[in-house]
DNA sequence: CGAACGTTTGAGATGACTCAAGCGTTGTGG
DNA sequence: CCACAACGCTTGAGTCATCTCAAACGTTCG
């Protein structure tokens, strides 16, 4: 399953896409390539870091948790993401990182990634952007809460998923894989796993979508997308994915 | 009331502080300084931009909305805040942007931009860094409508808002200016106006905050940041406000 | 075999929403 | 200059969504 080096490095963007010599430039910024067991954590909040994480294969995701212990995800990676590379500029995170399921990680020093944007400003713009298109994810996860109920939140949370994933050809708009559990789902969404379940079953009933061992089975796409509000443009994919002409 | 310039670009932070000779770079790229009334829209969804923000004085606000016209705000601007720099990179936005009250906006050709980032390198990185603080804002953001009841997300949205008029000197921890609704702050925390109404019936009968014809005033700070679960790091501040040693 | 974990379901509590009415202020046109 | 509309805020009553607490079940793993 593994795949190959930087191959992937964000792929499928209708913006900024990468050149093969500018991959190859990123390629050559890799220290080394880790493994990382599911439930590891990666990366402490306000650790001093020296590098960045690119995500070759597996689900990362970046949370806070608050004074009691409740988690919030506030994002979720795939593999050929960027994870935290917003901490070559900023130093520290305000956040933790940590693996979903078993992982491959390349570890990017950030001494690499500064003589990289000190020589080539075209490709500084490009990471540049990589870390924007977290923050329009950002905006969207604020939207989903802010504006989403229980429902329409895990099915905007499928439809991204999905449509991040199909970027990478890990995805069709019928199935794919998602190893993670209602509790995280619930930790992404801002709802308990008790209310998670009930929705799930919802949906299940509504021949909308099932979520059943780490696999999310679309049945109606269009009502998935619909309920979920999702509109996938600000994920600047090259496909986006489609609704069927009707 | 009208500060000068750039003088406030992004005043007060810790981390990538702007040098006097950077500040005149950026001065210098300014094509226009444009006054905007309250409730003016400046940037629409979509629309593509050949020049990004610097907010000189007012309040801007940055937002989606949903089929059904409900309004989610995803950031809100003070003074000295580069308001969509990310549209350099992006081209467009997946927002609009809209002024809260007056506002004295100066524009920034993305060509000026360009031409800065190509000869500085290490100015580019601090313009990046100021998008990645609007990234971590977005986070909070998202931890704040996941994990908050409505008490808590109106005390995180004061204090944060105060924390950061308090870097540009225009707050202190007892008062400042927030010339908006009720309204404004349901779409900002994701609550009915009716709500936010009765939140802070709460917070006032509670002596913890007030807030009135557009002013806030606090009166326990210590129990507006604990409900509010609010830690100022994320801002990145060089005086983050403190609780008083107790 | 037992413990831990993920999931399901029920019952009841509660927080936030909707709908509605009323009030004060501001702005505007007759 | 008054009348009225628009707006922002408040409060009440009732509804609904989501949470909490609890029990039970299957699977995995040691």
């Amino acid at each position: 399953m593994r795949r190959s080096m930087t191959g992937q490095v964000l792929t499928g963007r209708k913006i900024s896409p990468f050149t093969p010599s500018e991959r190859a430039r990123l390629e050559g910024a890799i220290a080394e390539v880790r493994h990382v067991s599911a439930r590891t954590l990666l990366v402490r909040k306000g650790e001093q870091l020296e590098h960045s994480t690119l995500l070759l294969d597996g689900l990362l995701s970046r949370y806070v948790d608050d004074r009691r212990g409740q988690r919030q995800f506030v994002s979720l990676h795939v593999a050929g993401d960027l994870v935290d590379l917003h901490a070559y500029p900023m130093k520290q995170l305000d956040h933790d990182v940590a693996a979903l399921s078993d992982a491959e990680v390349a570890i990017m020093p950030h001494a690499a990634i500064r003589a990289i944007t000190e020589e080539d400003a075209e490709l500084a713009r490009k990471l540049w952007f990589a870390t924007l298109l977290d923050a329009a994810m950002h905006r969207e996860w604020i939207f989903r809460l802010g504006r989403l109920d229980a429902l329409g939140r895990v099915c905007h949370f499928f439809a991204e998923t999905g449509a991040r994933l199909q970027a990478i050809g890990e995805a069709t708009t019928e199935r794919y894989a998602l190893p993670i559990t209602q509790s995280d789902i619930g930790e992404a969404c801002g709802l308990t796993s008790v209310h998670v379940s009930r929705v799930l079953k919802l949906l299940r009933d509504g021949g909308i979508c099932t979520f059943k061992d780490g696999l999310v089975g679309i049945q109606d796409y269009a009502t998935l997308v619909r309920r979920g509000q999702f509109d996938p443009s600000y994920l600047y994919l090259e496909n986006p994915p489609r609704l069927k002409a009707s």
